[in-house]
DNA sequence: CTGAAAGCGCTAACAC
DNA sequence: GTGTTAGCGCTTTCAG
């Protein structure tokens, strides 16, 4: 078992009040004491056990984050902001993976409370607020990750997805591309919501006509899969002098996946369509993928909502008072278009 | 502040260790008090305290994910299966970066003792005896990742990597290859070492000379980066009829960044240079890639790890009698070779 | 079946 | 400058 306050009181023959003070560093302690203290724990290997410490304080310097799924490549690089940023500031942080499924998130939250997490950094499953409001019926605090939620006192830390959009949409338009389709995912969902709007947004800038048949959206798969069926729908509709010159997708996995549908049927990318995703995973920069995409800054996400998050634990839920922090995408223009 | 046993208890009248047991499904509760005390509960929201049950049983149903980086596309997987086999069984699991750093490392491991975690996985970023040894001196139990580290009653979860690397060698030569390279990353890894082992033996096996200078490693950036370079070193060394027609990877990042080095040498592959990787992380399999790799199972590989983890929680640390547990892994032949 | 009380390891008033 | 003590929320003997 492990050294505790008591064994090194014992050796060190004072109260263990004293051998409390001594390892935190509180003025009032004798200066041989102290050292003395100090010493033995060392030789002990005296490891303060945080967990009665934080039953006291009513701090555990832990927080939970909560995500749909870590195998998705979006979210490695945003929990190694959370995760890096966390390390600065002597938080841990719990990882859960609900795989978008609102009964494993419900499960995980009350976990997590009951473990007496500081605080939560979530994209949550369902961004119903009916839901949300349920869920974190808890006074705790927490900060959205790529999800806006308009409650007040939450903040949402989110990528200027309309403007990326519109930014992927104007491009195309300029080189030229009149019939381009949005390929979409959850289509209640504020973040594709926002990129449509940017699509949309773009097209009537443009005078183009919205023509809702150019738009769909993935049904069950979030990845790849969803986009190759979704390719392989727009396949079948339309003829191929009516297929659209160009897609933008949801996000990359899509648009990998639409790319693959492509190839097998032989369209060349981007002479017959061009194609732009948006996230700039890792992989898209690779020399055989070169994906043109709308780039979220990723690991700088984590470590702002870990940063904000912090700040609303030590001085308040309002002490943030923008309810949603708004990051810049950019465009990078590889080969896929 | 959350609801505590003592406000239950308050309003039900009762002691508060009543209302521990009802909760808690002891056998010798009255029916009646019982349910009052559940419904009491609900209504009032109780959720317990973790942290204050943690203190008193020891255990705190917490686990520490040490690895080095989760933005490497094998972790991912890896952490995906602890995690829902963690979920299972009712722990959580911490996530901690190391960046393959040992002093982060050395923090993290003290950190998650100090918040009581019941034990570890990891993939140490050093695979030093000593190291080790002096890190884990604190009667912990861990297990190992994708590690082997020969301590007594410690186990480690590994693929079988010469076994692996071997069959990837034996594919190449029988597809007529005789001049192999091996691109390999930490040099004294437990995991390069196999994998070079099983490169050598299937040489040796098919009577084919070991060739030193087709041998090479990695220095810095254990990614694609590090491929890439490594690729460039290749291309000055040899002339180009002197260029290996295959190349063995550590891994699969490295192998992408070869391929993309070769490609701006208009080395085609793979009728000029053949490739095969190891890991077979999500994006080999894209269509744009499709790289011929040795594949782990690394969901697997994390589900297992937790097992082992619990096996030995529950029944001491050598009730896993094995010191490794070895996984198969599966050449998967693609576009590469 | 239920209550009283000790104690998990630590912090922080409060005395002296 | 140091010791005593109460208490964080919970579990678990021990009595009754």
């Amino acid at each position: 078992m492990g050294t505790t306050l008591k064994d090194i009181a014992k050796k060190a023959e004072v109260s263990y009040a004293t051998v409390s003070r001594a390892l935190n560093n509180h003025p009032d302690v004798n200066k041989n004491t102290k050292e003395k203290i100090i010493k033995l724990a060392n030789d002990m290997n005296y490891q303060p056990n945080t967990i009665a410490r934080s039953l006291k304080s009513k701090k555990t310097n832990t927080i939970g984050l909560v995500i749909p799924d870590i195998t998705n490549p979006f979210y490695p690089q945003v929990a190694r902001g959370v995760e890096e940023a966390a390390a600065v500031s002597n938080y841990n942080v719990f990882l859960c993976n609900t795989n978008w499924n609102p009964e494993r998130e419900k499960h995980y939250v009350k976990a997590l409370i009951q473990k007496q997490v500081d605080g939560l950094i979530m994209t949550p499953s369902s961004e119903n607020i009916n839901y949300l409001k349920e869920l974190l019926d808890f006074n705790i605090e927490v900060v959205f990750l790529s999800s806006y939620i308009p409650i007040n006192n939450y903040t949402s830390i989110v990528t200027d997805n309309t403007r990326g959009m519109e930014k992927a949409v104007d491009y195309l338009i300029k080189k030229g591309h009149k019939k381009i389709a949005y390929a979409g995912s959850h289509i209640e969902r504020y973040a594709n919501k926002e990129r449509l709007n940017g699509y949309k947004k773009s097209l009537m800038k443009h005078n183009i006509n919205i023509d809702n048949k150019y738009i769909k959206s993935v049904k069950n798969f979030y990845d790849q899969r969803g986009g190759y069926k979704l390719m392989y729908e727009f396949l079948q509709e339309f003829k191929k002098t009516e297929l659209p010159s160009a897609i933008v997708c949801y996000n990359d996995l899509l648009a990998l996946g639409i790319i693959q549908a492509l190839k097998e049927n032989n369209i060349r990318i981007p002479e017959d369509i061009a194609i732009i995703g948006f996230d700039d995973i890792s992989f898209s920069s690779l020399s055989e993928v070169q994906l043109t995409t709308v780039s979220q800054s990723k690991y700088e996400m984590g470590k702002v909502a870990l940063k904000t998050l912090l700040n609303k634990l030590e001085n308040g839920s309002r002490s943030t008072k923008e309810n949603k922090i708004v990051l810049s995408p950019k465009l990078k223009i590889r080969k896929t278009t």
